[in-house]
DNA sequence: CAATCTCCTTACTCAACAGTAAACTTACTA
DNA sequence: TAGTAAGTTTACTGTTGAGTAAGGAGATTG
């Protein structure tokens, strides 16, 4: 019944570092499965082979641990995109495409965290809803921050601003965000094919316009 | 105090079928600002200027409010895209520039309408979570519906099938969906305006890359 | 072998809120 | 104008689950 501390006899004792990630381990699962309403947090302390009072004791209250559990899995994401990004190469579009490839593959890996991340942000408090744009903010600034050397190294110059380059931002990381559910509809698919198919969809395109192509709408040919 | 009603003597009697958009208007509101489980019968009811049993006589349970919202809103916003798509002309183009048109200026209009759809699916019941997603599927299939009309009348011809088209879909719905938090940054940019740069961002790489143009990442100079 | 610090538990309290029973009131209709 | 159906209310119940008080047991140090 219990995964940490023997099935039977005593519990064995752990230092608090230790039990607070064992906690923060069973939590991120529970909330992933469950969503955070539903997620008791009795269940949680149950899994993690403790009683509920040292949930309290170590991380304050239920928000206090899925804060705990948003910041930690929050963390490793992003460094996983940026410590891609920086080793991807000097080129940004090798960078971005770095920071893509490795999102990709860490959504693959750790499907919990990014249920955590991704589908339980709204609806909490302040902190929670704050703690998770800031996630967010922070993907988006490196992202837009690529997209901006793309702009600045291609030829044509000053064509998109800043403005620009954060909307591009905001669109890949969505598109990224969406592809994630697709992802989970073609199981064959590596994370590498996905993060290709984006890069050409994007970049390509970005480069086009950059040399001056522009879709317009045509008039209607039958105004009716 | 009250909304509906006098606010001074008896309550004004109302049928049912108006009563019941009423308590959804209201619904919509409170879940938005609040989230579903924040938000609480007594304070919608209270709202809408009537007591708590005529909300469970018409709507059964809070779950069944937040369906009805659910299903309300979303049947308004699907409409919205495949009524200004079909009304868009008849290049593929054209009609999902004309959907996506549809899809922003909604957003910009209906805020809690929004919010109720996009923030508020996970965490809830069976039913709830899949009439989100029954949502999201209509428009993804509408949308890939006419990427792959784009595709089919392209030259090239079958170099892309009916899993990319499936893949751009979701790409592009993703990316909609997050410029909605880009559109909220920038008050002053129009759906029309957003609109167009999406539809430059994507259609234009498609083009290209329909025409045989790859992107693939470069060797690394400096294989470390 | 105290003293005491950290780890840990049992057994509760308490508020919020979904959901309901039962009856009252207004308006229509025959 | 009695009968009835639709609309509406007051005043409850019951459960669930977050959070806590109070104290026990194992290690560590003088």
């Amino acid at each position: 019944m219990t995964v940490n501390g023997r099935t039977e006899g005593r519990r064995r004792r752990v230092p608090r570092q230790e039990r607070e990630q064992q906690i923060i381990d069973v939590a991120v699962t529970v909330f992933a499965k469950r969503g955070y309403h539903a997620a008791s947090v009795d269940e949680i302390a149950e899994l993690a082979g403790i009683s509920k009072p040292m949930v309290y004791l170590y991380l304050d209250s239920k928000e206090g641990l899925f804060l705990a559990c948003l910041r930690r899995e929050a963390d490793r994401l992003v460094a996983a995109f940026q410590g891609a990004a920086q080793a991807g190469g000097g080129a940004p579009e090798l960078r971005l495409h770095a920071g893509l490839s490795a999102f990709f593959a860490f959504v693959a890996e750790h499907r919990d965290s990014w249920v955590v991340l991704h589908r339980q942000a709204s609806e909490l408090s302040e902190a929670i809803a704050s703690a998770v744009a800031d996630a967010r903010r922070a993907v988006m600034a490196q992202v837009a921050g690529l997209v901006w050397d793309g702009i600045a190294e291609s030829a044509g110059g000053a064509r998109l601003d800043d403005e620009d380059a954060d909307f591009v931002a905001h669109a890949l990381v969505g598109a990224a965000d969406s592809l994630t559910d697709w992802m989970s509809g073609h199981p064959g698919q590596s994370p590498e094919g996905v993060t290709l198919r984006l890069m050409n969809m994007v970049w390509v395109g970005m480069g086009r316009v950059l040399e001056g192509e522009v879709w317009v709408p045509a008039e209607r040919s039958d105004p009716t």
